[in-house]
DNA sequence: TGCTACGTTTACAACGTTGTAAACGAGGCC
DNA sequence: GGCCTCGTTTACAACGTTGTAAACGTAGCA
């Protein structure tokens, strides 16, 4: 059994409550007594029970993280820099996996931790950053840290443009979706077009299932086998543009010399694809480090609610091999 | 502020210990008063405080993984797996990253779960399985669930001179190691190759500062420049295997007409490279299962601790595209 | 009518901690 | 010598929960 207080206390000869004084550091308290109390703690081996600590505080210094997987790459780098960004401001992190269904995740430690993450909200949206909240109730203000998806795109695919590129397939689009990253994504890259003065072309946008590299790759076969042309492909995130090399690869088709590629997201494994590949720097870290002390700072204050916030971090474009200008063109 | 059993007991006009009663469904209480108790617990809306549960329980339900960062993706599938398999125990699950340093980590939470599993012990060990434990003292048993290191490589040399390589390199040795999983797979690749009456040659034992994709393809690129002749590639890990992919891709070294090439983990991304990576599927799922069941077998146990235990799980090669039989050989 | 029996509800203590406020004791000053 | 002061230590209560055991009250039986 762990040694408490009241061993440490009786071992030394002194109250409980000194014993606490002496740990807390906490002013007036007579040398050889606290010299007696540090001898007694180091020979019990006691070492504070933070769950009455936590129950006498009501925090825990825990927040829970909720998404939907951490073998998709995306959210176990997001996850990792959650973690570091939780430990800078002295909390720990619990994971849930949502597994796409989302409602039920919050249940379940609800109770347990200060404050809640959740990297997609509703099963609609993609990677759109980061929500914030209390473990109140369901209807508490929920900040929220989010990337410039439309922006960002349509970077992208003024890269290609930039590049020569006329034909661009927008990878990633999906059929009905008017809400959550996807549209977001697929009306920066019409906004490109629009603005060199080119016709966005339904059978350029394709539709995915979800944002794999499975789907990636077959989206890409489908594309080769419909014969339809195409120079350039953006895609609306890293796990598909993986996919696409593949296939492309496969194929025999050279990237970046017939065909220019560019993802989203700046996963570990954009550095070491065959080619390399160019891609959006969403500002994972930054999302992170500010959804945790945003959360931080409402569990400091606790009492007052402060309104719901939305901020929005800025993103970079990294150029690769896949986009690397064709010497020979 | 949340509401509280008293809250409930006060609205419904009965004590807190009838209000605890009703949710634990104790028998014995009349329906008349359950249902007075049940309205007055939706009315505040009611939630058990899990913190002080515990401090009465003396459990908390949360167990931590040590990990060295969840961006490689061997440690985030592991992640994922624990995850799941705790989560069938009734446990969540606090990550934290340890970084290479790995005394440290576990001082941070240990007052707050009930046990903690490492993916790596000491800094020396590789991918080598979990290690279970409960937070108590440091000397406290540890139990070991690991992979067949040894077997599985040799297995897979085995896989490469059965397709006809002779001049098969081990790619991630390590110079000095004498334990950890380093040594034991480069031991099943020379008993491999000793078995098959080959000597073992030194030039084709590839030393690596690290197993990652970065490395795998610098090593690989050394050894091209070396003008060591080899038709086969023995990756000690996954993140090795691709980085060799990348630069025989590169290079225009057909794989797997020309070279094979076998990996360690099976990770996602071993299925999606091009070409597909066949590789060693180490019983991740059922390491992770088994190590959790052992930690909730020891929180179970408390009081007589059980003895340390080490139990070995089976392994599986899976034949991907890099070990193809070559057609016109 | 008086007693037992049992279903139902309750008071109390405890888990280990810490804030509050009071108690203690010795030194300094008038 | 008596009183005040201040440094040091302590008792008590509380955080919210649950196990133990006792109290309550009514029905059933003699």
């Amino acid at each position: 059994m762990a040694a408490t207080l009241s061993d440490v206390a009786q071992l030394a000869g002194v109250s409980i409550k000194t014993v606490s004084n002496v740990i807390h550091d906490h002013p007036n308290i007579r040398p050889a007594t606290k010299q007696r109390v540090l001898d007694a703690i180091a020979a019990v081996g006691y070492r504070p029970n933070l769950t009455a600590r936590n129950l006498r505080s009501g925090r825990t210094g825990v927040i829970s993280l909720v998404l939907p997987t951490l073998r998709n790459p995306y959210f176990a780098e997001l996850a990792e820099a959650v973690i570091e960004a939780a430990e800078r401001e002295g909390l720990s992190v619990l994971i849930e996996q949502s597994r796409g269904a989302d409602a039920g995740a919050r249940a379940s430690t609800a109770q347990l931790v200060d404050g809640m993450l959740f990297s997609t909200l509703g099963s609609e949206a993609e990677d759109t950053g980061l929500y914030a909240q209390l473990p109140a109730g369901p209807h508490s203000p929920v900040d929220h840290v989010t990337m410039r998806n439309t922006e960002a795109i349509r970077a992208a695919t003024e890269h290609l443009l930039a590049l020569g590129r006329r034909r661009i397939v927008a990878l990633g689009a999906r059929p009905g979706d008017t809400s959550g990253a996807g549209s977001l994504r697929l009306l920066g890259y019409r906004q490109a077009l629009a603005a060199a003065g080119l016709d966005s072309r339904p059978e350029l946008e394709r539709a995915v299932e979800s944002w794999t590299r499975f789907d990636g790759a077959a989206a890409t076969e489908a594309l080769l086998n419909s014969g339809t042309p195409f120079d350039g492909i953006v895609a609306f995130n890293d796990a598909l543009a993986l996919g696409a090399l593949r296939t492309l690869g496969q194929r025999g088709i050279r990237v970046p010399e017939q065909v220019s590629v560019i993802g989203f997201d700046d996963l570990d494994d954009a550095r070491y694809s065959l080619p390399a590949l160019t891609t959006i720097s969403p500002g994972r870290e930054q999302i992170a480090t500010l959804a945790v002390q945003m959360l931080a700072e409402r569990i400091a204050e606790r009492g007052e609610p402060l309104p719901a916030r939305t901020i929005t971090v800025p993103f970079a474009l990294v150029e690769r091999e896949s986009t690397a200008q064709a010497s020979a063109d």
